[in-house]
DNA sequence: CGTAAGATTGATGCATATCAATCCCAGTGG
DNA sequence: CCACTGGGATTGATATGCATCAATCTTACG
């Protein structure tokens, strides 16, 4: 029933109209189709959807390959199966601004909901594997679907925490506090995905973490390496390993008092003081 | 049906009681409940409902009260209808966030669907009037609606897209290009809703502006003061007089190479060298 | 092996935070 | 009506965190 109540699903034939669409090269990798059991699994998701008749395709991308591109149609969200990403937006005057690393499990695309064209654009930093999810499927899927629907209310707007989230690490952190939060959520997620959380490779640039963070790349490759020669972690090349993790998440440092409403609240973290 | 079953309303009770504190002989609580019609149309929606049978509540709020404290269980969103605001975090050191200044037209409390709890705290910064959505109606009504439906998924793209914005500016903008964007903004908003947009009073303090754009109230004040020295604006207290819109949209600032991917691109605004 | 892209590290300067002293204005009570 | 009061705004002096400029160093790869 959900299937046939919008005849534009179908899978198969629509997925394959779209990939034509996108143009570019994408690689039809003959391999894997996710039941939106899957889907939401990765997602996150709780919820039980009903029907498993819906598949949707997988496809694969390789390093430097774009899911999506400024300006073009939206009509497609992306999970991300296995592999390294990031979304980028161009501000006015050409810049490069990254916004998010997509990794296992996120959803890519969202913004181009508002407008119908995407206003980012997303690159693989690594060989990918995404899940397609047409959004006329998804849309026609939720509306019969309560479960789905408020599923994907609550992604979007834990994604829209998360922006804010980063708004006050930049708005109100110091350098070292971004950094140190970035390598802690890194290792929450490179957990969260059955990896080491203590130890794993960095798959973006010293720039790209920069542009990320809101800050130059000599001052997060400065950064680290006092982070180094404090004892908090070794770092070598893209190589992290976390040797203090504690220290890590509880890293505050200066500008603990731009807003202060409350207590300022003494600092108990390593501070680096010396170190630098 | 969808007005009765949200028994947390109640809100005959409430509203009398917050309205009488008005002395002014000028009977304009009038409009207690608004269409459907209106909340989209107010929300610069245009997609056409049907039944108008659905009305929503409105409720007034004087300065300093909160609709809604972080933690709170969700349970519903705000449209406003007059009035300004200020949406705030608060961060692990007690620190206050300001994440956004809504005013006439803006949809609050989308943070809360994940989670179901609010994340944020919406306080009146002026006297305000809000129209109450139930978050069950809302889906409820998307779902026997597809307009309905995929209106709020744009509005919740939508604030995701201006919340990248923000993460860009204050990433990569000077104190400068950032006030002079606040600026700009607030002449579009005063405008859209129909106010004189180069004539207007600030609602907030600088203490707020600087928290919202990641800088410190001295900052935004002297900031304000080199505008005003240099053509740009008019500043006394509160209020504001935008004397040169051109050269405040056009302002860029030093900082044009913090991810210099493409070309440079000459700057041509006004840079205000000289005025400090 | 040679080249280019990325990473590290140093020296220096500037933009913005911080500290501090008025100033301005809206309430409020005598 | 007016001094008093306190929060907000302005402005100055100074400190500093991070950007900028620049020179290696390392690694990946054709």
């Amino acid at each position: 029933m959900l299937i046939a109540e919008n005849p534009t699903i179908s899978a198969a034939s629509s997925v394959t109209a779209q990939s034509g669409a996108a143009g570019s090269s994408w690689q039809r990798q003959a391999k894997l189709w996710s039941s939106l059991q899957d889907v939401c699994a990765l997602l996150g998701i709780h919820e039980r959807a009903g029907s498993d008749e819906l598949q949707f395709q997988h496809m694969q991308f390789k390093a430097g390959q774009r899911l999506h591109t400024i300006g073009q149609p939206f009509d497609m969200l992306f999970v991300v199966n296995s592999g390294f990403l990031k979304s980028v937006m161009i501000d006015e005057s050409g810049n490069e601004q990254v916004l998010a690393f997509p990794m296992k499990g996120d959803l890519i695309g969202i913004d181009g909901i508002h407008g119908k064209h995407y206003n980012t654009e997303t690159v693989a930093l690594t060989t990918c594997e995404v899940i397609l999810i047409p959004f006329k499927v998804l849309s026609s899927l939720g509306r019969a679907n309560p479960e789905v629907e408020a599923a994907f209310f609550g992604v979007m707007s834990r994604e829209l925490i998360r922006e804010q989230g980063m708004i006050s690490a930049i708005g109100a952190l110091s350098a070292e506090a971004r950094v140190a939060r970035f390598l802690a959520s890194m290792s929450d997620r490179f957990s969260a995905m059955g990896y080491s959380g203590t130890q794993f490779n960095l798959r973006m640039t010293r720039q790209e973490i920069g542009s990320y963070l809101g800050l130059t790349l000599e001052t997060v490759s400065r950064t680290l390496s006092a982070f180094h020669a404090a004892g908090l972690i070794t770092v070598e090349q893209r190589s992290i390993e976390i040797r203090d993790m504690k220290s890590l998440r509880t890293l505050r440092r200066l500008p603990p008092s731009r807003n202060k409403q409350a207590v300022p609240k003494a600092v108990d973290g390593v501070v680096l003081e010396a170190a630098a």
